[in-house]
DNA sequence: AAATATTTTTAGGCTTGTCTAAAAATTGTA
DNA sequence: TACAATTTTTAGACAAGCCTAAAAATATTT
């Protein structure tokens, strides 16, 4: 139905509105696709003129409802094949991602309601990010980022907002995982780093660079 | 590394060399992929610069070593993706092909080797064809037809010719599956149909049509 | 408000894989 | 062996997606 590079740019552009921005601007989509920004509005006018998104010249752009199905279809079958490469082949979160870029592009409706079924239709993937459902719908999560989260609170880690493969393997290495209870001790003003503790481990500084990637929620 | 054109080109090339000829014309390979003799031409030329073929001009083409390899993997890929489907998801053996020519275009070594492992090494897929080891071996199943075999011997059947789904579903309408043992009582030397025993049901009468395309193994 | 900086678009070109139409080579037949 | 039929290749063109360089529009400073 539609090309492997024009899903690429939906789902760009769907992503880009998720955080927030209302209009996307061309130099965003060419900076997360690694691409240039003429190349952007070359495509831009194609998905326009096929209904996909609302564009007008040096305005930016914003999806249809037409568009958004396809960019929603596009991550609803990029986290579930992330479940079946993490639950089921057992590859680590950090591997997950590029294959599941690949994976993301297979058309098949009932290849994509037979692996939902086949994982017993989870609700979040690896990262702990939510798993749209079949009709387009994506669960809003609370949560809040460690980096602004109060002192003595329990807190349980649901996310991630860096999804780098360097960034998890951090995590990896310091034993942070999905599902795990932290306290922050103490926050310092001067670099925005914090002590955190978790139950049954020793208690250890993160970096805000750290910290302002991890996602929790209180308990 | 290889496009998805590329990968097919090859893995039509092999196949039609497994199938007996030795050097492949242009017109077999443009039948099978559904595209005209002069685009075969340039894609050859191609693959040839390449080293995945040896070609001469009006000769026709066999594959290198190197080709061959790609061809096989790519095949390797297409058959272990169709006993995911079948065994895992509950695809029907009709339904499984078309899928897997999207994901066998898949490209990642260690997917491939963890689907292998998670499908605990099958030795064939649901069609009942070989599926090549890691290194590039396929096994030769030592079948033969059914419309070849001679009465009364004890015949099991071990996969078929034809592929397509429209066939497929024929014989799961007469209830013929993999490993199902027969018996033929019956030779017709006008049309070539045959009649057939299977345990514990009717006989039941084959034209050549279906029996040509059905693979036995003398029991 | 004018000058400057940044962003976006246009223009023209490249590669991949495809096509049609015509030319060249091979194969089959009389 | 020569003519006809078939197969294969060449030539030229097109769509998708990308690029660079330059022009146009918008945003930011002063």
């Amino acid at each position: 139905m539609y090309s492997y590079t024009e899903e690429n740019y939906l789902k760009t552009i769907f992503k880009l509105s998720e955080q927030g921005n209302d209009s996307i601007n061309t130099n965003a989509i060419a900076e997360v696709l690694q691409t240039k920004a003429a190349s952007v509005t070359d495509m831009i006018k194609k998905l326009a003129e096929k209904k996909l998104l609302n564009y007008e010249k040096y305005k930016g752009v914003a999806l249809t409802e037409k568009g958004r199905k396809v960019a929603v279809d596009t991550v609803r079958k990029h986290r579930l094949w992330e479940c079946f490469l993490y639950d089921k082949l057992k590859f680590g979160w950090d591997e997950v991602h590029e294959i599941a870029e690949q994976l993301e592009h297979i058309n098949s409706e009932v290849l994509t309601d037979k692996l939902d079924e086949f994982l017993e239709f989870p609700t979040h993937d690896p990262h702990g990010d939510p798993i749209p459902s079949k009709n387009g719908v994506v669960k809003k999560s609370n949560f809040i980022l460690l980096c602004d989260a109060k002192p003595k609170q329990n807190l349980v880690m649901t996310g991630v907002a860096d999804h780098t493969a360097v960034f998890l393997q951090h995590l990896n290495k310091i034993s942070m995982v999905l599902g795990i209870e932290i306290q922050v001790i103490e926050k310092n003003e001067y670099d925005g780093s914090i002590a955190i503790e978790m139950p049954g481990k020793k208690s250890m500084y993160l970096s805000k660079d750290v910290a302002k990637n991890i996602l929790v929620k209180v308990k």
